[in-house]
DNA sequence: CCCTCTTGAGCCAATATTGAACCAATGTTC
DNA sequence: GAACATTGGTTCAATATTGGCTCAAGAGGG
């Protein structure tokens, strides 16, 4: 057969882009995916030179042939890092978006001893003194409602928001936007929330989430303006 | 086998992140889990250093090797290789939070260029011949999706998501779920979708999307049982 | 016939794994 | 306390696996 080479080297590719083969994958020898293949080493070779040179493999004498693990460190890596560049007006799109949903969820699965927990990062966000302590429970308290949704995904996708809003940036817009008129608004708001979940009232709950972080939008955004 | 040690540190390593091995347990002697991995000492020897290194356990001349207590906590690793021990469920469950809303707003955000993106991606799903080759457009198709929204964290959200599902035991799962019926139920589902896009539909989006969800979701439990 | 692609085989160098022996620290038994 | 067994620590040579490379012969289209 003609051409062989560039045959074998598509599928090959085929099989990494689209995952099958993910990142760090180690290849089957050549001498064995020579066989699969039906072609000589020598052939497949070439078509595995080809892949290297387009930087989608390694290979490594004694070792064998790798898929590139260069991509995904980089994402891996940069993940939160782009994710702490967002803007302050994408970051409450997503907040209103998932939290809702993870405080209609956790009124349907919040055990009693989770319930305990939220219900003691409420009372210590409303004696909170600072704004830098008020901050600190106010994230307890919905990292304790994330916990309730006993989903481990949206528990790392709380703790990521949390490390965002911990930063320097973020402090000093919250100095700027949290009044003691707003935090007693805020508080009130979390009262709802923590009473429908209580009651086990998903409804509730999530429309009570939505007015909350509704409210700490508009505050964004008129603090920005 | 070339890559025992690769191998075997990732069963041990998932023995005792799963809670099977408790912190303070202890471990079989090397002979006997070489001996029960069919692997020479030494060969086994290299994958303990290796959880060692990582601080998931300690060894001791003469008594044994034990699993780390207080090891969970220092390993905060990689909000990613968190999020890549999630539970297909939890995954499916976070989509069908995000996901829908995310229809919407690119109901009402897509460019023209947006659309056509999109559209090139779910033509090319429906034309794809494998499974890894339809898997691809279809990720694609959602990430295109999610650019729409202009938001850069939902975009971050979804290669993230797809990172996920690149990986090799997904891919297992994948090959069982997806068949040449749902494949086609699918590419109705996206139709769909698009259709509902290019009208500038948010609540139709939403709506085709949460079906499209809940279908992807009932396959895996369908499978999984 | 000529040219290119492909094959099959062999050899080399780098790496991985094995198997065994011996040492050192700890625990157990008498 | 002494003898013995168990366990991890270390070293080393032998073997197996793997990619790197070369070359002569075959296959197939122009």
């Amino acid at each position: 057969m003609r051409d062989s080479v560039q045959k074998v080297a598509l599928d090959l590719s085929s099989k990494i882009e689209s995952g099958e083969w993910a990142d760090g994958y180690r290849l089957p020898p050549e001498r064995r995916l020579a066989a699969e293949h039906g072609l000589a080493r020598n052939t497949l070779r070439q078509a595995l030179s080809a892949l290297e040179q387009r930087g989608l493999i390694v290979r490594q004498v004694g070792r064998g042939t790798f898929v590139r693990a260069e991509s995904r460190p980089a994402l891996a890596d940069g993940l939160l890092a782009k994710m702490r560049n967002a803007s302050p007006v994408d970051l409450i799109e997503v907040r209103l978006i998932i939290e809702p949903q993870a405080a209609a969820l956790a009124a349907t699965r919040a055990s009693g001893e989770d319930l305990a927990t939220i219900e003691a990062a409420l009372r210590q966000s409303v004696l909170a003194k600072g704004t830098a302590e008020f901050e600190h429970w106010d994230a307890a308290l919905h990292l304790a409602i994330f916990r309730a949704t006993k989903n481990s995904l949206l528990v790392d996708y709380c703790e990521a928001i949390t490390s965002i809003r911990n930063q320097p940036r973020w402090h000093r817009l919250k100095q700027r936007t949290v009044t003691p008129a707003s935090r007693h608004l805020y508080n009130r708001h979390h009262s709802t929330i923590v009473t429908a979940l209580r009651e086990r009232d998903a409804e509730t709950a999530r429309k009570a989430m939505i007015e909350h972080l509704t409210t700490v939008r508009d505050h964004l955004v008129g603090a920005a303006s």
